[in-house]
DNA sequence: TCCTTTCTGTATTGATCGATACATAATTCA
DNA sequence: TGAATTATGTATCGATCAATACAGAAAGGA
């Protein structure tokens, strides 16, 4: 509460939120200090001061990524009364949020930091653990659906939760390369027609 | 024919794979000049004078990982004697490569250069355009399945080889993360589970 | 044996990377 | 008001980036 010092002049969120876009167009490695300050409207040492590290501020855009975008895509999982609808309707948010005008295409968690490197170690642990607890996410839905009845007993929620979350990693390339809406749409379609033959016999 | 001058006294060949390896490791902009030289065993002056720039070595690796680890995962796509064996092939062939030992893990067509840039845009068109090409290859046999009769005459094609080459892509990354080769091939089940519904009543 | 050509290794280029030193400005506390 | 504290802008830091200058070495052609 007590305010000590000179008052910041720009506004913290607003200049995080600049610096997620950035990284989220082009990756941790391809934002440079300089692509992050212009896009914040502030000097390096602003943002040292504010957010400490280049690395922590990505891991507080990567927060921020997830809790704002990542529940528009994942909040209708545990809203949709079915687990088929659950996956649907997640994938369907996905292949909306993906191709977004006047916003980065794909996936910021995908697609920020695939490369393991020797001083990018945290940064690509980070995300990795954003994309397992994605899949996780995924399980406990099939899995409800299972202990529901919804799904066989020999159904393999396992093999699934996989499968969906390679889907949405591959529409995040996909969205990269300039997909529309209507073809992310399509590779929904397609991953959807897998559902009905591993829910009526349990995994292929 | 006629060799003038100093001889070269390393393997362009042999350095050429070596450069390959750097960057389906470590990516475009991850991989360094000090990166490459080290692996190819050369001093940079060499790197320049037999191949050019930076992106000019990207581009001859990039030729040369779609002639050899390509070939070994999409031959699979002419040789099987129906649309639905090569389909399978093709992405148990994926799983295969993407998961070798001491290998980079994933597909360097897909992972080596997602963040469009300033001075990389050669470097991400290419590498689209591959990604393209690999559809346009799904696509043809696709059709092939249709006009041999395989497939419904009403079997949406461009759907099946959208789906399946983001599924490809989404494996890339799933590899990245270390899944294992059973995880993967479990993806491919998945994937193929979608193929009987696309088959027997069109696309869904 | 020169001359030309090409490659090699050392050393270095200007640019940019992430990150700071430092002086100054703006606020709270006493 | 004066001391303490924090933020801001300028001007950099050393390290590393991709790319070369340059001199010497190794080959062919004359």
């Amino acid at each position: 509460m007590p305010e000590r010092g000179r008052p910041r002049t720009f506004d913290r969120a607003a200049a995080l939120r600049r610096a997620m876009e950035v990284f989220w167009a082009k990756g941790y490695e391809g934002a440079s200090i300089s692509d992050l300050t212009a896009a914040m409207g502030i000097n390096s040492p602003s943002l040292y001061a504010a957010f400490g590290s280049k690395e922590a501020l990505f891991l507080e855009a990567t927060e921020l990524y997830t809790r704002v975008e990542g529940t528009e895509i994942w909040s209708a999982l545990d809203k949709a009364p079915t687990a088929r609808q659950a996956v649907e309707r997640f994938l369907r948010q996905t292949a909306r949020a993906y191709s977004q005008t006047g916003r980065p295409q794909g996936c910021l968690i995908a697609l920020g930091a695939l490369h393991q490197d020797s001083s990018r170690g945290a940064i690509c642990d980070d995300l990795r653990r954003r994309r397992a607890e994605n899949r996780e996410a995924l399980l406990r839905r099939l899995e409800s659906g299972v202990a529901e009845g919804e799904l066989p007993a020999d159904f393999d929620c396992g093999t699934a939760a996989t499968f969906y979350a390679t889907v949405q990693h591959g529409m995040s390339i996909q969205a990269r390369d300039g997909a529309s809406r209507s073809a992310l749409l399509a590779t929904v379609a397609g991953a959807m027609a897998a559902w009905i033959a591993m829910a009526s016999t349990g995994a292929a």
